[in-house]
RNA sequence: GGCCCCUUCGUCUAGCGGCCUAGGAUGCCACCCUUUCAAGGUGGAGACACGGGUUCGAGUCCCGUAGGGGCUACCA
């Protein structure tokens, strides 16, 4: 047994309050979240607030309300609290600069007065920071603050030499320190950057693996060498895979319709888009986990739960992947098909609300059933079987045109709908059985096709030239309503 | 430009040297079922980027090329 077999695991997310949660973050946090389920450890969230101006207010309950609502419980962070808070960078300013500044006693950073001029300058003139505050005299750094001179911190690169690590999901990887400059570690406003502040908290809060995006490897051996210069612990490193347009061009966009699909519709990145969509939570769950990481044995369905049991980091190809939006189209179906009942009607409830229908919950219950092979998005519903909702006064007859079945005129479709009446009437058994075997009798009697019939009966009773099956539609439409709309219809023809 | 990473059907993926005449899923097409639409069933088209090695044997290992992505801030 390795040490590091025995260390507890401790994941996190730490996204910066930027706004709106997209789901690219969502996708990174996940397999953290995943990897500390497997193994019975902690997934945390904190916040890097440490850039002042881009801040946007709210932000923090918005990436918390991402997570309550797909249901990937945080065991630490800002709103519940731990014994490493506070969960917030902002907060916690001091023991940055503490660390900031004990680098720099060690000799292993240093203050840099470049003013914004200077480093225009530079970076106008080619290469970046020409290190030129590096090793500049004691008395001259003493003179300079003594000033009143601005400075900021910033870390000693060696110079020559190679610095490699190991990354979990690609093996070792290795970079030339020449190529890496001698970075920003605390700012002049007192603020650490995000390459000092991520190693502080994830030493200090115990983080055992780092999991992020892959935009974070060309800085991995910097961070190394800041571990190494701290004397601190390192822990491992997962460098994430990240979603590329559906098209495979360029980062995931953060916001919606900045980029076209392969149809010329704008797709769903922001977690609150997936909601007002009509995504389930564990479909989109799901779909994210499909990508980049494989459950085995051939199957593309399955639970958080099951795929906990078996999630491993090492196990993540390494390829950034297109975006697969249409997959969540289809596993969002999947489990609308195989949902409970009484949770499919209350999921459906709000889409049919946010649209204008007075719900009534007995028939929404009723209706349920009949629509759970038929919806791809919980907002299918409106489309589908928003005529249920209709109530006595809303209900329009439907047009002519509608009516119309294959090879029909109006005479006929008239003669369907008078016939309908006093068969529906009679009918002592308003089951969708009864009603089909006595609507199968009628055409065989005047010599229409069963779809002619049935196709009639449905446009008068839903509007709809597609709806879900006439005679169950009926059924929970109910006798009185149903001759009521077939009236209606009836009327509406001249 | 420099550096780093990546490269299997359109897309998401399985494959960790022989089990691969490359499997699954999605999307697409066809047929069956069928009162519409779905769902379901059956079948079909569809990929190892290219070139060199290594090896008895390469989708699997190595090198190069090409393509893609990322980084190159007192942003994360």
């Amino acid at each position: 047994m390795t040490a590091d077999d025995r260390q507890v695991v401790r994941t996190r997310y730490a996204p910066s309050p930027t706004g709106p949660q997209h789901i690219g973050g969502i996708r990174s946090a996940l397999f953290g979240w995943l990897f500390a389920r497997r193994h019975g450890g902690q997934f945390i969230l904190r916040i890097e607030d440490t850039d002042q101006k881009r801040f946007v207010p709210g932000s923090v309950e918005m990436i918390q309300d991402a997570f309550d609502w797909l249901g990937m419980d945080i065991d630490e962070g800002p709103e519940q609290g731990g014994p490493f808070g506070p969960y917030i960078q902002s907060q916690r300013l001091e023991l940055y600069q503490t660390w900031a500044h004990w680098l720099v006693e060690q000799g292993r950073a240093y203050k840099c007065f470049a003013t914004a001029e200077e480093l225009a300058q530079m970076r106008a003139a080619g290469q970046g920071y020409d290190r030129r505050y590096r090793d500049l005299d004691p008395a001259d750094v003493k003179r300079l603050e003594a000033a009143g001179k601005d400075y900021v911190i910033r870390f000693k690169m060696p110079l020559q030499g190679k610095t490699s690590g190991q990354d979990m999901i690609r093996g070792e990887v290795t970079f030339d320190n020449e190529q890496l400059q001698d970075a920003v570690l605390l700012k002049s406003d007192g603020f650490p950057t995000y390459h000092l502040a991520h190693i502080v908290d994830d030493h200090h809060m115990e983080i055992s693996h780092i999991t992020r995006a892959v935009e974070w490897l060309p800085s991995f051996p910097l961070h190394l060498k800041i571990w190494e210069a701290l004397g601190w612990r390192k822990p491992q490193f997962a460098h994430l895979p990240v979603l590329l347009n559906p098209n495979g061009k360029g980062k995931l966009s953060k916001r919606k319709g900045r980029f076209a699909a392969a149809d010329g519709a704008s797709v769903p990145v922001l977690v609150h888009e997936f909601i007002g969509a009509g995504y389930l939570p564990a479909a989109v769950l799901n779909f994210l986990t499909n990508i980049g990481w494989n459950f085995g044995e051939e199957r593309e369905v399955f639970s958080m739960s099951e795929a906990s049991a078996r999630f491993d980091l090492r196990d993540v190809n390494p390829a950034n992947s297109a975006y697969p939006i249409a997959k969540l189209d289809w596993l969002n179906s999947q489990y609308i098909q195989s949902a409970d009942v009484d949770f499919l009607a209350s999921s459906l409830k709000p889409a049919l609300q946010g649209a204008g229908y007075k719900v009534d919950e007995a028939r929404l219950r009723r209706v349920a059933p009949i629509l759970q092979v038929r919806l791809k998005t919980l907002n299918d519903v409106i489309a589908m079987a928003g005529f249920f909702f209709e109530d006595w006064d809303c209900f329009q007859p439907p047009a002519a045109k509608i009516l119309f079945q294959k090879k029909m005129d109006d005479r006929g479709t008239k003669q369907v709908l008078e016939a309908a009446i006093p068969i529906i009437e009679g009918l002592a058994d308003f089951s969708h059985e009864s009603q089909y075997a006595a609507f199968k009798q009628l055409a065989k009697e005047i010599g229409f096709k069963n779809g002619q019939v049935f196709g009639t009966l449905r446009a008068a009773v839903t509007g709809q030239r597609v709806s879900p099956p006439t005679f169950e539609t009926m059924e929970i439409l109910g006798k009185a309503e149903s001759i009521r709309r077939i009236k209606l219809a009836r009327d509406a023809l001249a």
